[in-house]
DNA sequence: TGTAATCCCTACTAAATTGATAGGGTTAAT
DNA sequence: ATTAACCCTATCAATTTAGTAGGGATTACA
């Protein structure tokens, strides 16, 4: 299941990117516009500066912009800032590489190969997949 | 994340496909060897039993044996029986679509076109990979 | 016929995660 | 100075997950 944390931040970024002029865009406006809990919304938009997708201009008249353009943010990027690792089992994750207690030898292990699949296939989308294919009208 | 439950269950299938005799296998001697809680064992299998992948033979020497030839046993119904449904949102699912409470338009939501194509290739790996595949020592 | 092995079923529980809310601190424009 | 905005921490209720407990029903077989 995707998080709302997820959901909601994709869709912000969408609405910014979208509105993308000089001017900053304010959390009460996405969180109105897109029906998202302000406060919650605020968390979310700080985790995506944090990382440094986004950047941030405090006080009146500030708000939040994207740090690049939205054909150069990537799917991987947003994904794995918002909702953590994009593999099912830590043991097939590229950036968050774990191994399981259970399984001695994860090469002979039947999960561990299917997931592998699964990785790669989501991979692929999320990697040829920026802001910019999101936030295209069509 | 891959819920225990799934990655379990998973195991316990291959597990029962690479020793098909005609003998069923026990749920004692599956969690000893995969190393899976006996108790959440049995529900797991008890789950896969409803579901009609898995059929059971009670008393002495009974066990859990599996209701089709393992290339017959296809990921997507696996999966779906042990981790719900494989969509990432309920507006994308085929076999659980749900609307969702915000998003007025999902055609125009940049969330639900992404999700459309992690569904669509998640799916392609689940649909051409069966339980033989897991359970063939590669 | 009795006993042991095995699946079947329900209820319970602790820990973690999720989705939020509360309350205020800090900064910048006017 | 005042107001509008981001920034930060703490807290909380609901849900889900992972697992335990306890026993019921069924079957093989001595």
């Amino acid at each position: 299941m995707l998080s709302k944390k997820t959901k909601y931040g994709l869709k912000a970024l969408t609405y910014i990117a979208r509105s993308q002029g000089d001017k900053p865009v304010q959390v009460a406006v996405i969180a109105k516009s897109e029906q998202i809990p302000q406060k919650f919304l605020e968390g979310i938009l700080l985790t995506l500066r944090k990382s440094g997708i986004l950047g941030s201009k405090k006080g009146k008249h500030g708000g939040y912009y994207l740090r690049n353009e939205p054909s150069e943010i990537k799917m991987t990027d947003v994904m794995r800032v918002l909702e953590g690792p994009i593999a099912m089992v830590p043991c097939v994750s590229l950036n968050y590489y774990e191994k399981c207690d259970d399984c001695p030898d994860e090469n002979l292990c039947s999960v561990h190969k299917l997931m592998i699949q699964v990785r790669d296939n989501t991979l692929q989308v999320f990697r040829n997949t920026t802001l910019a294919d999101l936030s295209n009208t069509n």
